[in-house]
RNA sequence: GCGGCCAUAGUUUAGCGGCAAAACUGCAGGUUGUGGUCCUGCUGUCAGCGGUUCGACUCCGCUUGGUCGCC
């Protein structure tokens, strides 16, 4: 059971309020999905989320292939059951684990072997955990997300490296436009109602690339549509103009998820593009290391360090009229600054716990505005 | 009191007769579909005094401090 309608569209720019529907619940979007890679937001438990008011949480096929491996989930009965998530859940595929995996070199040998190998018919590449060879191809990876029992599932693609040539993202684009084809010709073949597919367009920094990644996998009878292969080193300003390129070929009645984006003034940007959907793993990663979000007016932002000096004695919580654990609970910046020098778990969880709660309400508040 | 061992960065330790290092700490940056409790910089050092030597952190002696053992 899958479902988009769109309740609200502004006037103004390509914002649009709607509301997604899953045999989970619904979501109301714009929405921004934490990252529960390995099946746990780091250091937060679901019952924080859903105080929150958090309603979709992301997991990643590579990971729970891996480890605990997706036949394990599956007999569990499922990634919801295993993690104690009621709401609803997208996989990634892996595509972007293709990506890291591809720039990470295996200095062990000495020979600069890139952990992954790309061919036509899939990925091959080797596990970080064990170094074990395995081939993703479109089928498959859709077969691991029924197994893990995910709400949205993502077809395997190709997030293509920043920089790349013209020469090089028109071929990355084509193999993944070859791979959105063969999954969504499998997955018509053996759907189940209780998942939906999203597709996901490429083409780089490269405007006329992006328009045809954005029609072709618009074209196709996929539930949604991503947009890949941002926030990967490109900046600001192409992450932008990406955003304004494919933002209105995105089909209107679809969901239109920004993949891995990311900072407020991000998501603001993204919403005006006309996308729906987030995710990051930036609240929990700066949270880990010692960076909280702050604002006064939600316009505009700023990222404190609490490892910094200027903290260490400040008695103040992070930030006024906060309603997070961490800043309703009264834990002085001194005192967090304190644990996360310290390396100590509760200064990482307060940390994320704010983040969390700041991204949560500032997409209250893009809701309420459009 | 006697004997052994030891003294290198704030801390714990490598090291060499000619170039002084690492880890942690401290300070400053970074992080956008998590190989991330992580990464990148920076600051900072041979206990003191003599001797041997072209040259001593290194070898020798003394002093001081520590540590272990014996009486």
């Amino acid at each position: 059971m899958f479902s988009f309608k769109i309740l609200k569209q502004s006037k103004k720019n390509l914002a649009r309020r709607g509301e997604i529907t899953t045999s989970q619940g619904k979501i109301q979007t714009p929405v921004f999905m934490p990252c529960a890679t390995i099946g746990a937001v780091k250091g937060i438990s679901p019952e924080d989320l859903e105080s929150f008011g958090y309603k979709i949480i992301l997991g990643n096929t590579y990971h729970l292939y891996l480890r605990p491996k997706d036949e394990f989930i599956k007999d569990f009965g499922g990634l919801h059951k295993f993690m104690n998530w009621k709401n609803s859940i997208l996989t990634d595929s892996g595509g972007y684990q293709v990506f890291s995996l591809g720039a990470a070199y295996k200095a062990s040998n000495g020979k600069g072997e890139s952990l992954v190998e790309l061919k036509e018919e899939g990925a091959i590449f080797r596990s970080h955990l064990d170094g074990s060879k395995h081939l993703f191809t479109p089928k498959k990876v859709i077969d691991i997300q029924k197994n893990l029992g995910s709400d949205i599932m993502m077809v395997l693609d190709e997030c293509t490296p920043y920089p790349a040539t013209r020469k090089q993202a028109k071929k990355s684009m084509e193999l993944t436009h070859l791979w959105a084809k063969k999954a969504i010709e499998y997955w018509q073949k053996n759907k189940s109602k209780k998942q939906a597919l999203f597709g996901i367009v490429q083409g780089s920094t490269y405007k006329d690339l992006r328009e045809q990644s954005a029609e072709y996998i618009s074209s196709l009878p996929f539930d949604g549509v991503a947009v890949g292969g941002v926030s990967v080193g490109e900046g600001k300003t192409n992450m932008y103009k990406v955003m304004k390129w494919v933002g209105p070929k995105l089909p209107e009645n679809k969901p239109h998820y920004l993949m891995g984006v990311g900072e407020p003034e991000d998501i603001i940007y993204g919403v005006k593009r006309g996308f729906d959907m987030f995710d990051c793993v930036l609240p929990t990663r700066l949270g880990r290391h010692g960076t909280v979000w702050v604002t006064t007016n939600w316009k505009t932002f700023k990222k404190i360090d609490l490892r910094k000096t200027q903290y260490r004695a400040d008695k103040k919580t992070i930030m006024k009229n906060c309603q997070c654990p961490a800043c309703s609970g009264n834990y002085s910046k001194a005192y967090i600054s304190h644990l996360i020098r310290s390396k100590e778990m509760l200064g990482m969880r307060l940390a994320s716990l704010h983040n969390l709660h700041f991204i949560q309400t500032l997409m209250e508040k893009i809701r309420e505005n459009i």
